[in-house]
DNA sequence: CGGAATTGTGACGTTACTGTCACATAACTG
DNA sequence: CAGTTATGTGACAGTAACGTCACAATTCCG
């Protein structure tokens, strides 16, 4: 199951990059917007990660934590400090209140992630990581395998690829130029209809394993997976 | 029972100070001056939490910290990161080398300490364990010891630390640079090549005692263990 | 120091994957 | 319905990845 991370942060600008970035990692991801808010859905469900602005109307990060830390559901659920404030004595007292860890803004969110993941690995170790589900068939990226009913398939690195690409994005038509463009990458040409002949081959790879084709053909415009 | 923090830096007057300040707040102390050294103390005793520079004679400190996470008496040994250096790619590395935090110096004591004190405080859930079985392989890693359907098998150094690796994440999937960087060691340069031989080996052995080949080929990817 | 064990690496045969073509089939259009 | 356009698919050849072997280099150990 992905992680839960919870953002706890005022500014709606800094949230919504947070919110990006993490769910580009596959994590589940929650935004609360002040104090009170935060408490609620700690309550509704507990967090694997807690990304905890320090100001925070009505009720503070500093004090959020510090109840976290006592009175909490999890009282070791893992907090991440965001903070404006770079002084020391903020910092110590940040700390000392119980985060795990503390990110002065502007942070660059590269590192930002690779704390996250640090955190996350600490709690809980061997985590899969990155699996998508649509319909009865199950990705694993991390694992490199696909699933139909249970049934393992064996798809070549390309279908593969184009596979995991359609099930980011259920629904969604994709044009030979774009399925070129992301997953065979931009810098290599390749007829367009190669990518008819790849969507066909990951079609029977699929199909063997029952089930009709998950794979609709949207005519003169490309092809979607479907979104059941 | 007091926490025992190891210290593993290479500058006297750094250490010193950190001996000082830890002494103050109660905790048992070691230093070593060197990696070597620094591998050495922590057989003799597991510390509670490692301050670890990042430039060491020797071994560099990432070394250690890779060794530790990957064949380490307690894998999951605290690690806060000292380190002059201050680029943020290598905060990075060090973060998913698997640091626990990042200091960067000269930093403020008062501010270490609280680090310290937020580290120790932390309880780190599922201790890895001395034993993990998958499948019906099983792998001792104090008695270095395998064994696949009771049967012993006898395993060189590096098909050892391979297959431990393959065994903490089972079914996911390795690329020959991650298993490079992780079983070998980030600092020599060998062949990826060299993996697949390696893999070879490890498959032959386990093959001899029965059962089919445990370790999945993904090609363009990589390797990984089956899960069973 | 010398033999044994372990590890690294070039070579090579084999397998699997890929892109393209050619033609078959299906879908639109008037 | 016939013509046109778009899509599906088998075949094939080129290529890259893989596993194994043989041997070299290194390390280990008495």
């Amino acid at each position: 199951m992905k992680p839960y991370v919870l953002i706890a942060e005022d500014e709606k600008a800094v949230s919504e990059l947070l919110l990006y970035n993490l769910r580009k990692e596959d994590y589940d991801v929650g935004i609360a917007g002040d104090g009170e808010e935060t408490l609620i859905m700690i309550d509704e469900r507990t967090p694997d990660l807690l990304l905890l602005d320090w100001m925070l109307p009505k009720v503070s990060g500093i004090e959020i934590c510090r109840r976290v830390r006592t009175t909490g559901v999890n009282p070791n659920l893992p907090i991440i400090m965001l903070t404006a404030r770079g002084e020391e004595s903020d910092r110590i007292r940040g700390l000392d209140t119980g985060a795990d860890d503390y990110v002065t803004k502007p942070f660059s969110t590269t590192e930002l992630m690779a704390r996250v993941r640090a955190v996350l690995r600490r709690i809980r170790p061997g985590l899969k990581e990155d699996r998508i589900t649509v319909g009865d068939i199950e990705i694993d990226r991390v694992a490199h395998r696909v699933t139909r009913k249970g049934e393992d398939i064996h798809l070549g690195p390309t279908e593969f690829r184009l596979l995991d690409y359609f099930m980011q994005h259920p629904g969604r038509v994709f044009s030979r130029e774009q399925l070129l463009d992301t997953v065979w990458g931009s810098d290599v040409y390749v007829e367009a209809r190669t990518v008819d002949v790849h969507v066909g081959r990951l079609r029977k790879a699929l199909r063997n394993s029952g089930g009709d084709d998950p794979i609709r053909t949207v005519r003169s415009a490309g092809y979607a997976l479907r979104e059941d």
